[in-house]
DNA sequence: TGTACATCAGTGAACGCGCGTTCACTGATGTAC
DNA sequence: TGTACATCAGTGAACGCGCGTTCACTGATGTAC
C-alpha cells in the first residue's frame, strides 16, 4: 500500500540539496544551520533527519550535486580557444564574484572542505576530478591525461583569484584581479596547447 | 602607583594574537572558540574581553598580525629569481600543506574572511597590499606598480593551489599539483621579468 | 460512491552542549609611609 | 624593614542563544472493501 508516488521524497531531497547548495555557498557550511536551512526549503527541523543521516552527511552530499553542477555547466563549453575563453570570463567575472550563492562551489567552500571529515572531502576529490578529467578531454583531446595536472592547476588558479578578488575591499583592485587572472588563465590554454 | 610593568599586559596580548594564529589557521575561525583559544594561551575566557572587544576584534588583529608575519618572513627573500624561486618551492610544498597551522593565513581562512565583517576585510585587504607591493618592489624595483597586479595574480595562484593541494585526498594528484603551481608560478615571474 | 484504515512525510517541542559575552570577585603586585 | 593599601590582570560562574539531533505525534494520502 503505498501512499505518497515514490518520486515524492525524493524530489524534497533535491529541494533540500539545492537550497543547501545556495546557503552553503553564502553563509559558510559553520553559517548555515540545520533548523534555518530546512525552513529555506519549506520544511521545519524535524525533517532534516528523514533525509539525512547528519549534517556532514548533507554537506558531502551537496558538494557532490554542485560540483556535478558546475561539470555540466562546463560541458556546455564550445570546443577550442573561444569556447575556454568564454568560460574563463565568465568565472572571473564581477557577477560571479558578487554572486557566491549562485557560483562555484570551490571558491567558496574549498578552506571549510579542508577541515571536514574525510569522507566529504573524498566527495570533494571525486567531484572535482570529474570536471578536471571532462575539461582536460576537451582541452588536450589526443592525450588528456598529460593535460590533466595543468588544468587541476588552472582550476586552482581561478579559485584562489575569485577568493581573493572576494576579500579585497578595494573594488578597483579586484577588478584588475580578475582581468589579470583572465590573461593568465589564456597563457595556460596556449601553453597547453602547444605541448600538444 | 603603577602595579605591573606597562609590558606584561601587552605582552599576555601579543601571546593571545600569536595563539590565536595558530589556532585559527588550524581549526578556522567558526572551530576556535573563545574559551578554548584562551585555555591555549593559559589563560580563562573571562580575561579575553580585557584585551579585545570582541570575537570579531580578535580575528581583524590576528588577520593584521599574520600577513605582517608573512610579510616579514617575504622580505628576507635573496634577490633576484634565485630568491623568487625559494620562496615559491618553500610555500607550495608539502610540509606548508600539512601544516596549516604554521602556513599561510590567506590560504587557511581566505574564504572564511570573505564573510567576515566589513572592518576584518579591511585589515585582510591593507595587510595583504603590504605583502604585495614589497614583493613588487622586488621583483620589479623600477616599476612596482605595474608589476603590482601580477605579483596579486600570482599570490592568487598559490594560495589557490595550496588550499586544493589540500583538499585533494589523492596524495600523489596533490603533490604533482604543487609542482606544476611552481612550474606556473616562475613563469609568472618570467613573464614580469620580460614586460620590464 | 462511501468509509475504515495503514502508511509515512513532515511537525515541532525538547535534549544537552558550546557559543560569545558579562560581571562580581580574587589575589599578586609595587608603592607609600 | 614592615605593614596597609590601591591597582588591575586575570578568574570563573552565569547569561541567553542557536547549534545538531531525537522523538512522540499529526494528518494527508491512496487503498481496500
Amino acid at each position: 500500500m503505498v501512499r505518497y508516488a515514490k518520486e515524492h521524497k525524493l524530489e524534497t531531497r533535491r529541494r533540500i540539496v539545492e537550497t543547501a547548495g545556495r546557503r552553503l555557498k553564502r553563509d559558510g557550511i559553520d553559517g548555515s544551520g540545520v533548523a534555518t536551512l530546512m525552513a529555506d526549503a519549506g520544511l521545519t527541523n524535524g525533517a532534516f533527519y528523514a533525509h539525512f543521516g547528519s549534517k556532514e552527511d548533507l554537506v558531502a552530499t551537496t558538494v557532490t550535486d554542485q560540483l556535478s553542477g558546475q561539470r555540466q555547466q562546463l560541458a556546455a563549453m564550445a570546443p577550442g580557444r573561444a569556447g575556454f575563453e568564454q568560460i574563463v570570463r565568465s568565472y572571473l567575472s564581477p557577477g560571479h564574484r558578487d554572486n557566491p550563492g549562485e557560483g562555484c562551489p570551490s571558491a567558496a567552500l574549498l578552506d571549510e572542505i579542508v577541515r571536514c571529515a574525510e569522507s566529504t572531502k573524498q566527495a570533494y576529490t571525486e567531484g572535482l576530478l570529474g570536471i578536471i578529467d571532462d575539461m582536460a578531454a576537451r582541452l588536450a583531446p589526443e592525450d588528456p591525461l598529460s593535460a590533466r595536472t595543468a588544468t587541476l592547476s588552472a582550476y586552482a588558479m581561478m579559485v584562489g583569484t575569485m577568493q581573493l578578488s572576494r576579500a579585497i575591499t578595494d573594488r578597483r583592485l579586484a577588478d584588475e584581479l580578475l582581468e589579470q587572472g583572465i590573461r593568465n588563465a589564456l597563457a595556460v590554454f596556449d601553453s597547453v596547447q602547444r605541448a600538444d
